[in-house]
DNA sequence: CGCATTGCGTAACGGTATAACGTGTGCGAT
DNA sequence: ATCGCACACGTTATACCGTTACGCAATGCG
């Protein structure tokens, strides 16, 4: 079995249905209305959602937005690279742009180096208003 | 009065407390923390730290720490240009270095113009092992 | 004066996340 | 086979983060 693709027939019964509802999902989701979303499923208590998240974040399926306190399933197209990625927040319509830039990422990685920092993770959250709410 | 210059003497009361419980502070801080810290001096709701909160980031004197939901005392050298600021955050000494580079910022800049997006306001925050943790 | 603005204090609440238990199951090593 | 271990799971309780709603006081200004 591979080690790092991780495709839904490999996800225990929680993760796979934590997983459903953010791939059902427009936007991103709040580990509580996640919960909400599957008491119908036998759901009970907040720590059976990040039990799950926390998986699938490992596992690359799914992203947390900080700013927002939220979870989304990763759209990235081929779902690779999962190192730097930044993500534009619409703050009207709440829909997140995925979008991976390799000069960007080189010019983080020159800084941590130029610090001496052992970089681990990158959080690069952009906030504002998407094209398509801009025209209306 | 300057409208954007913002020293000490103009802040109210709560904000020079809560100001300078962050300038005391070698890392970022919690808002329950602050609260802690100054509840001698009368603050007994979070809703004093908050709104004192609000106010300094407005100012541009603290940072918010997305990733940590805490708080810092800005230490950008001159204390300008508060558009897109990177933060280097060890995850074992919980130092918070403060960084701006124009290729970075330009770099974020050009891609939400690509993309048709308004840019508000950036979000960077890097999670590693900083050089004087690494010798240790 | 009348009125708007701003800061402040208090209480109550809602949203986010984790700690500390214990249970069951699969599976390799002895 | 059975012991021990790793792992997912379920439950309760609790800690931590942030806001809503209310009322009052001081200030500035037409």
């Amino acid at each position: 079995m591979n080690d790092h693709v991780h495709a839904t027939a490999e996800l225990t019964k929680n993760q796979s249905l934590v997983m459903g509802a953010l791939a059902r999902s427009d936007g991103p989701l709040s580990a509580y209305t996640i919960l909400d979303q599957l008491r119908d499923n036998g759901f009970r208590a907040p720590l059976q959602v990040y039990r799950a998240l926390d998986k699938l974040v490992e596992f690359g399926l799914v992203h947390r937005l900080e700013s927002l306190n939220a979870f989304v399933a990763c759209r990235h197209p081929g779902c690779d690279g999962h190192e730097t990625i930044a993500f534009m927040i619409c703050e009207r319509c709440r829909v997140v742009n995925e979008l991976t830039d390799g000069a960007l990422a080189n010019r983080l990685a020159h800084l941590a180096v130029d610090a001496g920092f052992a970089l681990k993770k990158t959080t690069i959250e952009l906030r504002g208003i998407c094209r398509v709410c801009q025209a209306a």
